[in-house]
DNA sequence: TTCGCTTACGTGGTCCGTAACAATG
DNA sequence: CATTGTTACGGACCACGTAAGCGAA
């Protein structure tokens, strides 16, 4: 038994899939179903029930797959406790920002830093909102400038700023002279909204339109795939 | 990172020499050596302080250690695990039975278990009394009938019966007509004495021969693979 | 000089990817 | 008939073993 079976393993009770399993770990699904059996002989247990057109865990998988996840992660954890005894005991204070927006708050918060902290290492991490959050709950980042994810109660958030929704227009729309636009007056554009990686900014912005009674439908949209401020 | 990796360290740590641990882990010591250099190289971090003449563990090393052998024993729990889950799902009782003895015990024991626990699965085993004794000591047998192996303190033996031991003959052997046969008459006669698989047994034997003043050469004994009471 | 770890290098096992096959909805 | 998992096979990579190198006791 070696950690790739694990890996695999795991992978594949998440996808509930050999296929999409196989595409996630970036291998060959045949490969992958090859180590699968493997590790099955190897421990003598049956873990995944074939149908031919579907698999799905059996009771034996299932209590196999508790302590394959509990393994690596306990893999990663002592490579991570090497590190930590091992390098330097330097305190280090690591800082994620809102692609686009580090120079919003990064000057002052590291004058701040530098005042209260002197003898610290400072790292800085520009990230999607999501995947800030995700470094938060993880402890890999202790503070960041981020949105109000949802999910992570383990998570607290104390809001800074109010950001106001601007429409974004060509010089010679036909809406580019008025000084303020009504969201009805967008009915029929090409609307260009953010990517699903802000999530938070996203369902704003579709709240904001569904408020004022506006429908718009996915149709009308085209999603970007990377948002970044001019 | 791989299990093997782990293996690995863990026994070069408790060997604290790479050519033992090779020698333990029956590979080669250049090729150990390798394979922890790829471990610290992925890790980050140098878990042995070589000395050219000897190694020891970095305070890295140290760390990793405990987890390393926490991920061995979760993995190989983890297997476990899934055999206990998959086989028996019920309850189940194993018992073990020396060879030729079940008749002796079984129906008396089964019947005590039918009362007490009667939702229960019963696991009959019959094997020599060694291998029962490494089942109790594994885990893999509850109880079992068999004789007071040695070097088991893990293990507790209550007394049940006293076994006299027997001669057994042809019908027209020259000591068949008697009643009682001292050992003395037993010398010069082809001796078959009960296989090495049973060496308390043997042991006795032996013991009580040597008491009598005898000496039963090996050349006098022809070893049987199987016992088996008639 | 000897012992123990490292480096160099050729070989074999095995893991992977492509392709063909089987089965089910 | 298309999608999903299995079997077959050729190739590449990596771990292993042998041999040579290096440094300290």
């Amino acid at each position: 038994m070696e950690l790739r079976h694990l890996r695999y393993f795991v992978a594949v009770a998440e996808a509930g899939s050999l296929t999409v399993a196989a595409q996630n770990l970036h291998t060959s699904q045949p490969s992958l179903s090859r180590q699968i059996r493997d590790l099955e002989d190897e421990i003598g247990v049956q873990l995944l029930g074939r149908s031919a057109r579907r698999i799905e865990l059996t009771a034996g998988g299932r209590a196999f797959l508790d302590h394959a996840r509990a393994v690596l992660t306990q893999a990663e954890a002592g490579a991570e406790a090497a590190r930590r005894v091992a390098h330097p005991a330097k305190p280090c204070f690591a800082m994620g920002f809102l692609t686009g927006h580090e120079l919003t708050w990064m000057p002052e918060a590291l004058q701040i830093l530098r005042d209260e902290l002197p003898n610290i290492d400072v790292m800085i991490s520009s990230q999607y909102s999501p995947l800030l959050a995700d470094g938060l709950s993880k402890g890999k980042i202790d503070a960041a400038f981020l949105r109000r994810e949802r999910g992570m109660p383990e998570l607290a958030f104390r809001p800074l700023v109010k950001e106001p929704l601007m429409v974004i227009l060509p010089i010679d729309h036909r809406l580019a002279a008025r000084k303020a636009i009504s969201p009805g007056d967008l009915v029929g554009e090409t609307f260009v909204t953010v990517s699903a990686t802000a999530p938070v900014l996203r369902l704003v912005i579709d709240n904001y339109l569904k408020r004022s009674g506006l429908n718009i439908t996915p149709a009308h949209e085209r999603i970007i795939s990377r948002w970044e401020c001019p």
